[in-house]
DNA sequence: TTCTATCTGTACGAAATGGTACAGACTAAA
DNA sequence: TTTAGTCTGTACCATTTCGTACAGATAGAA
């Protein structure tokens, strides 16, 4: 059963030609993304790639002592992971599913051959792996310039962006893990912006209630959101 | 005047066919590279990949506000900047020559040109981009995590891989600067890793005198060399 | 040699963050 | 409605790092 182009909510999926779609489109298998679902994982084999229709993946760098911290996230303006068309069989990082939703499922062989096949998908991809490596070396800054407060501004309003909504559902426990930071100083941090009128804090959620203020709290470890480049 | 491929210490431009150097050749021009030559830019188109033959090139994520990290460092493993080949005309990130060396120049234009003629060519310059990639999360984690000895222990045996030896000319305030720490506390780190015997100062450098201690001394923040990957 | 600029070592209080613990609030299941 | 589990708010001290300052050491220029 073929998936329609039309239907599709992932941006690259839908950007790329119709002839390039086809070069895709049988292997795709729509899939439900629940949360923590785990879609690539260090050290082991990339079997397939995700295109997310809606909610988050994230993905964090690991190191063999346990320490893990957040590289970046992608949303439905993306895919993992771009080990697959760049060429490595597998990748130090592990994604998996930060906020639940759907997505598409790939085959890497499919996604390296036409990857090799179509010049047009190559430009389209290879942007959004640039785009990416720019998030991670933003991220890298910000981890090392900017405070919990500042960075979980950031956080939230990357989130916000890639969720096209205001509620992000998501524990403070999970905040304090993917930046690397105490629980209790998400929840000053969120206190602190809540004090400001930028976040109104939920059980298990937080609600952007002043995106410009936000703005302003993260000063600029935010910069563009990142679907600019790719949109314009 | 063209160069002999046979003759030339970067690993990207000495690996690849010499069908696929002779796309390249015509164009690359051999140069020095002084210390704090600016390479890219942010913000600004770029005109020239660059290829090292020898020293180091850094590349940092900045913002508006003045921050700067490093975000990775390229020696004659790679070249910059990676956005060329990806397609994108302008790169965030500023790269600049850290430690004085000699490259080979190129133009984009040739650049594209030839990635885009030769999937040999796609295939190693990929694997060069995701390389780098994992470099640059892996300092996003580093960042977060890591305190500022192991961080700097990390960065001197980075920077020892690349140059292929255990003399690095740099002073503690251009690295403070690199780390985003304060001068002091660079000053601090060298004595503790020199009192564990791992490094031994010298003004204006700082010499590895016992490797592996260092590489405990970083954790697990410094994981494998990056060549690894592509040499095996 | 002498002078000057730069680099390094050291010190101090201030601020941010970590580690940990515990009580109250909320939610969902029994 | 009760109960158990989870989440959030708060507190305390320890540790790290920052900001800053200044003196001594070193290298190169005059």
């Amino acid at each position: 059963m073929q998936i329609d182009q039309s239907t599709i909510g992932n941006d690259l999926l839908s950007r790329i030609s119709s002839a390039d779609f086809a070069l895709l489109s049988a292997d795709l298998v729509l899939v439900d993304l629940p949360r923590a679902m785990e879609l690539s994982s260090p050290g082991q084999m990339i079997a397939h790639c995700w295109f997310l229709e809606d909610g988050i993946a994230s993905m964090v760098a690991t190191s063999r002592d346990g320490q893990e911290t957040e590289a970046g996230i992608v949303g439905r303006e993306g895919m993992t992971d771009v080990a697959t068309f760049l060429g490595a069989s597998h990748t130090p990082l592990r994604s998996f599913i930060q906020i639940p939703g759907h997505g598409l499922r790939l085959p890497v062989r499919t996604m390296t051959a036409a990857y090799a096949a179509s010049e047009t998908i190559r430009a389209t991809f290879n942007l959004f792996a640039h785009d990416l490596f720019c998030q991670v070396a933003q991220t890298a800054l910000a981890n090392a310039s900017y405070s919990v407060e500042e960075r979980l501004a950031r956080w939230l309003l990357m989130c916000g962006d890639r969720l096209g909504s205001d509620d992000i559902a998501l524990t403070h426990e999970f905040l304090s893990v993917m930046l690397n930071v105490r629980r209790a100083g998400v929840t000053l941090a969120i206190q602190s912006l809540q004090g400001a009128g930028f976040v109104e804090p939920r059980r298990g959620a937080v609600r952007i209630v002043d995106r410009d203020g936000l703005e302003r709290s993260a000063r600029d470890a935010y910069t563009a959101h990142p679907r600019r480049e790719l949109v314009k």
